[in-house]
DNA sequence: GGGGGCCGTAAAGAACGCGTCAACGGTGCG
DNA sequence: CGCACCGTTGACGCGTTCTTTACGGCCCCC
């Protein structure tokens, strides 16, 4: 899911925040001064900024030009001012959206999935790495070293499944329906065959898995890098 | 510069925004109902859309959809409704921005500006160049070498789909959903053949296809040069 | 030490998906 | 009216993928 650094200097607020972003499965990051959001920011790229106009120290909208310098992340602008020319001030300096306090917190979700939509768009895919192959999940993509791997699609349905809960148990239970069915129940056979066919294709040493580890009697697991 | 389509049922509402449009140097469409706004849409596609919720006729909403169903331009949607689940609904329906009325002019206007950048920054280039073949996505004309190529309708709308995500793999679903349309699902056959007249037409060899890659099972992917 | 799960591997045939071709029907235009 | 073009449809061959089965190894528990 995305990453949303939050940069308010209430505490009370950033709070409320982070406790509805993080609810909605977003990762979040804190700032409490235009200075740390531009640090955080370049630390640690967020897929969207959440920014309150009325900071200590440097203004907001030095900390929308700050980003806007060598980013396009979208920028959503939160005040209690409502005067039109701060609004066009935020919105010129390169702002995307700019909300008013008091706000409702859906309506400031829903303009928060809008802009990440649109970044979204020709934004990077989530790629899965580690130190043997690469996972594009959303073109579709495996790569090994330099040279293009093709999985079928019921590998790529179980590659999937596993990436996308790192380090997690997934049940065969859970495989078998996700990839083939609701009626496939006890058909552990096919896992075991397609399994070994995506380790071959994707393991360093397809007999002694390093990244989808076998959990007898349970399921399998991805096993990230370090 | 730009072209902004204004849709709104009030013939003083839509004078007042051209007005303000064309003195800041926008080309003005206009649509007084949903369904001449997505005709006018389709017929000279705008660089962004003002659109009033309240239309009479089909929602805003719907129109919101129709026209997400095959264009990113922006959308910026006017409304009397302060409802929150009025602005939610919008903005997920894929709307941009949300203004409530009344709105001063100049707030709107740097929205207007905010979403054009946006579109602007990210716009893809009109123009696939390969080292083969050459679409220019505007003006619908291809040419390989140096003559020119008639492209069906559907060969049209099947090149536009995958050259529009160069890599990635595109469904067949959704290429049968936005060339024939949604009712269509399972119908491959038609991308079977369609597809190896697209190839026949653009690549150097039909039968080794190097451009326009079928992943079994799954869709096709267009794979630019390097 | 023996036995039963459970797993990985290999190999077979069956099923599927794809590319190709040819024929048919509709439509627009000369 | 006839022609050209386009989309649809069905059939066929081929390569790949999936399913199915069989066998051998490993581990744990009895």
């Amino acid at each position: 899911m995305s990453t949303v650094l939050v940069v308010d200097d209430e505490p009370r607020i950033r709070k409320a925040l982070q406790v509805n972003l993080v609810a909605r499965g977003y990762t979040v990051s804190l700032a409490a001064t235009g200075e740390e959001a531009l640090r955080s920011a370049r630390e640690e790229p967020p897929d969207l900024v959440l920014l309150d106009l009325g900071l200590p120290g440097i203004s907001g909208v030095d900390v929308i030009e700050g980003l806007r310098g060598w980013t396009e992340v979208p920028i959503i602008v939160l005040s209690v001012r409502e005067q039109e020319s701060d609004k066009v001030a935020a919105l010129d300096a390169g702002a995307d959206d700019y909300v008013t306090k008091p706000f409702g917190m859906d309506e400031l979700m829903a303009r928060l999935r809008a802009a990440l939509r649109r970044g979204g768009a020709d934004g990077p895919d989530p790629v899965v790495r580690t130190g043997h192959f690469e996972l594009d999940l959303g073109a579709k993509r495996a790569t090994v070293g330099d040279e293009e791997i093709r999985l079928t699609p019921i590998e790529w349905g179980l590659a999937e499944q596993l990436v996308r809960h790192p380090g997690r148990l997934v049940a065969q239970r859970t495989l078998l329906h996700e990839v083939w069915g609701p009626q496939y129940d006890r058909e552990t056979n096919y896992l075991r065959v397609h399994i070994a066919n995506l380790r071959r294709k994707l393991e360093p040493e397809p007999s002694r898995p390093r990244y989808f580890i076998t959990e007898p009697g349970m399921g399998y697991r991805f096993e990230p890098d370090h």
